[in-house]
DNA sequence: TTGAAAGCGCTAACAT
DNA sequence: ATGTTAGCGCTTTCAA
């Protein structure tokens, strides 16, 4: 088979040096075309296909990127994966992906053989970013950028919304409308993205509408469908007659779980989504949501990694894409 | 930095020879306690990471795989790629993952590059395979599974449910609610798993009911929301009463587009969709739906081809998992 | 139980 | 424009 033709065989075959051949594959230009041309017919005869770890053991480059994901069958984090890849592919860099759970000590772990295996830079994806990720961050010389990830400290490159602002702005239209209750219901606190950005927008828009912070209507929940509709029940009877909700499918179980109640949406409670994947258009009522460019987050955070493996100094470290807000029917 | 630390360093500062080194690194067990001791506290003191690329050299082994995949912010294949990651984990392996869009031209490409970068197996996902694609796994002996994938000449190893069953079983429960006119709403017929195994259990169950088969109750559309709500008019324009539809957004859209022409669901149609998708327990009502265990196809497709790696030989090729049909509100 | 040495397949100076 | 050669960091006989 052609398992075993190696750049030898085709040196032997068409009468020139290893180096020539390596020349041709490589697409130097110092080799006469009538060169080239005999063997890249030898090349074809033969079957040839460079092996790359051979090449990257020579070189010092894998053409490949680390990306790490705590869960791969999420459609927020699988469309910044898509984003990852279409730029890479661009770049003709392949992607080692690995599943992280978002679990600190598998983060560490896959970080580890990532590294181990000669990536040429890293993108990471996660909820928080504690001081273990970020020891390993700082042993390395390998590049890394951060997707859709928030570093509180911002010492690692990455790529965002402003969260504080999208969430701000989410509640403040939902006051605007003449909401006087507006709930926060959100992931994980101890997630940075929740804890701090957003909830610290979501009292800004309070203040600024000059209303009560009330920890009374900050309802917080996991990343799921089911928590939204168990939780449905004590928003409703908070008093809150709208919501700005951190994750889709928290979002949309909350709907799901206020319809059951009986509740008109919009009519008697609104909510904003977070997200804006497919679900959102989906339901019914369509669910209003903060726009996130998920697919530009993974394609711009793959970019940025370019020039950082190319020795740019890059300037801005916090890079923050604009947000809109999707206007659907969960909103008046 | 600790890039430049290797196993010559980690020899010649503990004293031993690099065989040694590498036996402790590999759990060899011709070591003597106190040798192994010596090393592992050198290789921790500075912070050695073996070159998996190295390794790989000279091993020609990568723990590594390739996994070719449609689109990775799809649901369904992110979903086998989850079981796929979990399994693989298991084992040690790393996945490097490319997208080909479903593009030929594309999936021949990635089969290449992942080949060039010595992967240890293959595990390809897509929606049909082509005569090149099956000219491109004959030309290496790298092990390949398919998952989620059909091939109409079983040449391949693969791992699926039986779609012609589950599509027939889900046809035959409609027609027994008392339809008559049951459409088959389905993706692109090119795809052997919609125009060869499941139209053929829509029309096995027709027959077996004793129902005439009539292209008219067959409608064509892409995957996806937008197709299905476009779908809606002429499905229900049809005179159909019910629809078996082969893909959860299509299905979702289906919905949407019905109820929007107020079509009263599952009073006057019913509906059953193929993937059994998150969506369809978080649309109103409830889509009822194949349910296929999708990470199990993954998992069950990685772990049949570390078998072959292994240089088991497998017996059966075409691995069928057991699928349920689960009754929600939109059957009656 | 340990070590010496020959590669794995390729790239990258350095020569010519 | 082409060739020679010395590695890249590791595994793996083969000896000892």
């Amino acid at each position: 088979m052609d398992k075993s033709v190696t750049i030898k065989h085709v040196a032997k075959e068409s009468g020139y040096s290893l180096a020539t051949v390596s020349r041709v594959v490589n697409g130097n230009q110092n080799v006469k075309p009538a060169t080239r041309k005999k063997v890249v017919e030898v090349i074809e005869k033969l079957n040839y296909r460079p092996n790359a770890i051979a090449r990257g053991l020579a070189s010092k480059k894998t053409t490949t990127i680390g990306v790490v994901i705590p869960d791969i069958a999420n459609v927020f984090f699988s469309s910044l994966a898509l984003g990852i890849d279409d730029v890479a592919t661009m770049y003709k860099y392949n992607l080692i992906i690995a599943n992280s759970d978002g679990i600190e000590e598998k983060e560490v772990n896959v970080l580890n053989t990532l590294l181990g295996k000669q990536v040429d830079g890293i993108i990471f994806m996660g909820h928080n970013l504690n001081d273990n990720i970020r020891a390993e961050f700082s042993r390395t010389r390998t590049p890394i950028v951060m997707a859709g990830t928030i570093d509180p400290d911002a010492q690692v490159a990455s790529v965002n919304i402003d969260y504080t602002a999208a969430t701000k702005d989410s509640t403040k239209k939902l006051v605007e409308n003449g909401n006087e209750k507006v709930a926060f219901v959100t992931g994980p606190l101890i997630y940075p993205i929740n804890g701090k950005e957003r909830l610290s927008g979501y009292k800004q828009a309070l203040k600024e509408e000059e209303l009560e912070f009330n920890e009374g209507f900050v309802f917080e929940a996991n990343y799921s469908f089911e928590d939204g509709q168990k939780v449905a029940e004590r928003v409703h009877g908070s008093g809150a007659t709208a919501a700005v909700v951190t994750d889709d499918d928290l979002a949309a179980g909350l709907l799901d779980g206020l319809l059951e109640l009986g509740v008109k949406i919009p009519e008697e409670f609104e909510i904003i989504a977070s997200n804006n994947s497919p679900i959102t258009k989906m339901l019914r009522p369509r669910l209003s949501s903060i726009s996130q460019p998920l697919y530009d987050l993974g394609a711009v955070s793959m970019r940025l990694l370019t020039k950082k493996m190319a020795g740019e100094e890059v300037e801005e470290k916090s890079i923050k894409l604009p947000y809109r807000i999707e206007k659907r029917g969960s909103t008046k």
